[in-house]
RNA sequence: GACUUGUUAGCUCAGCUGGUAGAGCACAUCCCUUUUAAGGAUGGGGUCCUGGGUUCGAACCCCAGACAAGUCACCA
């Protein structure tokens, strides 16, 4: 179906054709060598300014100011933007005033990409620009962007806000809101850094699979894809920990992968289907060293991105300078709840959870229960980045019993601004207790917990080969980048957020299907005749003929009294 | 999945009690050689999210739906 062009469209589409006309390829296949860029210009000017006597610089047209024969305007490249300054008799030194009469002024607009050249200079206003003394046309743009003005107290005029375009439309969003590119100039430095952090020890970065027979490692729905040739189910990841951990088994002594992961539930702030996580996992450590080794690389990394360990997130400094502290899940629901849940069995535990105003219900486990009392009552106090350790055993199926406590395990989470950022345990290594371990799992499945794990008996048959003592850590990279961008929607740290599909093309209303099915029966016909043989009320009749013109399925042509409809092919 | 709010020009938004659809920016034409959220004058631009209903008459009221945001539920 056509696409209805709005003016402003239409409009480029004609200076795309005068363009032409006058000789111009709109869209040139050659390179265009810069040799400059607009911070260099920015940053240098003032202290070399004959290093900027012959520039070449390229960029998208942002905006115009038309004087008569002078003329400014902003080009951004990928750094920011810069003031041009076009004088007509300087770019078309000739009787032929084509190229800025024309060319410039009429057929360039806001969003196209030119190239320049010229030299650098101040204005009286003492803004340093560009004066140019060549104009080429690199590509021309179609559709108009947003446009936003920003005052001298860089306040942003009619920004574009629209969270579903901005979206949709990404490339759009990062054309006018620089700030949305810092964020992910910044996600990559976050990356970068965590890499080299890693490198530095001499650790391995690796892949594994993202489709696996079992999905294990994680609790969560997995989506579901089919493998024609092999004819099977298979899963996308929901986790990569227990691959990871295969590879300490094969003798590497430390891996760690930056994943996309999967999980086939709800969306919203905080989840995105896909998502990115971290694991790392290094033989012969324990939880212990992996907490120092967390606090160490987090305090480089918000260093290094950001300058500081004094992160602002929404109004409050959180602190990333270690150490930080560490407090065992028990005590914390003990300090806050006053519940001391050593004292209590499962049914006494539970009355105390009501007591306490939690929902609970008789399914639920003291696992469960211990849980949701550290998530209801205890997590939102932990805003500085704090380890909560030694979680109950039936929590942490992949995760070593406590060496001083067998009802607990060697697990920390790490909580900052009352969320869960990373994850790590001292690795479960013994196969019998894993094995022991995904039977209890099996058996919660059978009991209706559909967050029980799956049984990988290949997981297990790698643990009996023999798995160093190895400690892993998991950490969300999506949150971790909100966090140092101060920013609390996943979807602002994600290129290309999870949306529903944008509505299909418009389908045809029964009034217009009518009309259109009488006028297939005879084609052209009379208005008059073709209104009658169809039946529909005035407003439908109305409605149903402006549509299917709009649609540019039929014409109407006026003759004196005569309107005869005609259907077009 | 539930609830709340929203959807009007390319963008940001007004639109009263149902009575001819508005502003700023952008766009077009004209004036202007160091301007800057440039300015002045004039002008064009609309599937008021979609479909139904009520009404003499719907951007507005009612019903159903789409999409989005937020809250909750589910979920690390």
């Amino acid at each position: 179906m056509e696409r209805v062009l709005s003016e402003q469209e239409l409009l480029r589409r004609k200076s795309l054709v005068e363009l032409k006309k006058l000789g111009v390829n709109p869209y040139p296949a050659e390179e265009y060598k810069v040799n400059t860029s607009t911070t260099k210009i920015l940053n240098d000017f003032e202290s070399k300014p004959e290093q900027f006597k012959q520039i070449k610089i390229a960029g998208r047209i942002m905006s115009r100011r038309i004087m008569g024969k002078a003329s400014f305007a902003e080009i951004q490249d990928s750094f920011g933007k810069i003031q041009i300054y076009i004088n007509r008799d300087e770019i078309a030194p000739s009787e032929d005033k084509t190229l800025y009469n024309e060319i410039f002024k009429k057929h360039l607009d806001i969003g196209d990409f030119i190239g320049v050249e010229g030299y650098v200079f101040k204005t009286q206003v003492g803004e340093i620009s560009i004066h140019v003394l060549k104009l080429d046309v690199l590509s021309k743009s179609l559709k108009p962007l947003p446009i936003v003005k920003t005052d001298k107290d860089g306040k942003a005029h009619d920004a574009f806000t629209d969270a579903e375009q901005r979206y949709r439309q990404r490339y759009v969003d990062l054309i006018v809101n620089p700030k949305v590119k810092e964020t992910f100039i910044k996600r990559t430095q976050l990356i970068n850094s965590m890499r080299e952090f890693f490198n530095k020890e001499g650790y391995l970065e690796v892949e594994t699979p993202i489709l696996q027979p079992i999905p294990g490692g994680a609790a969560a729905r997995p989506f579901i894809t089919h493998h024609n040739a092999l004819n099977t189910e298979l899963y996308l990841r929901i986790a990569n920990e227990l691959y990871l951990k295969r590879l300490i088994v094969g003798g590497f002594e430390g891996v760690y992968e930056f994943a996309k992961d999967f999980r086939n539930e709800g969306m919203d702030r905080t989840h995105n289907p896909e998502f990115t996580v971290m694991e790392i996992y290094v033989a012969y450590k324990d939880y212990k060293w992996m907490m120092n080794f967390t606090e160490e690389m987090l305090k480089e990394i918000a260093t290094k991105v950001l300058g500081t360990t004094k992160v602002n997130f929404q109004g409050k400094v959180i602190d990333f300078e270690p150490p930080f502290a560490r407090v065992p899940i028990l005590d914390a629901i003990k300090e806050h709840t006053g519940v001391d849940v050593t004292q209590y069995d499962e049914p006494q535990l539970r009355e105390k959870c009501k007591e306490i105003g939690l929902e609970v219900d008789e399914t639920m486990g003291k696992a469960k229960l211990i849980d949701e009392l550290f998530g209801e009552k205890c997590e939102h106090h932990y805003v500085q980045p704090t380890f909560i350790i030694d979680y109950p055993v039936e929590m942490s199926p992949l995760c070593k019993k406590h060496r001083d406590n067998p009802e607990l395990t060697e697990r920390f989470e790490l909580m900052i601004n009352g969320k869960e950022l990373a994850n790590a345990y001292t690795e479960l290594n013994d196969p019998i207790d894993q094995l022991e371990r995904f039977q209890d799992q099996l058996k919660l499945s059978e009991k209706g917990d559909d967050e029980a794990m799956f049984i990988d008996h290949d997981f297990v048959r790698a643990l009996e080969y023999g798995m160093p003592p190895t400690s892993g850590m998991g950490i969300g990279i999506d949150r971790l980048v909100m966090l140092l961008t101060d920013n609390v929607s996943i979807q602002e740290v994600l290129f290309f957020p999870q949306m529903r599909p944008e509505k299909k093309a418009i389908s045809l209303t029964d009034s217009e299907k009518q009309i259109l099915e009488e006028l297939k029966k005879s084609n052209p016909k009379d208005l008059g005749e073709l209104k009658a043989a169809v039946g529909l009320s005035n407003k439908q009749w109305d409605k149903g003929m402006k549509g299917l013109s709009s649609h540019k399925l039929i014409t109407v042509e006026v003759a004196g009294d005569n309107k005869t409809v005609h259907l077009k092919a």
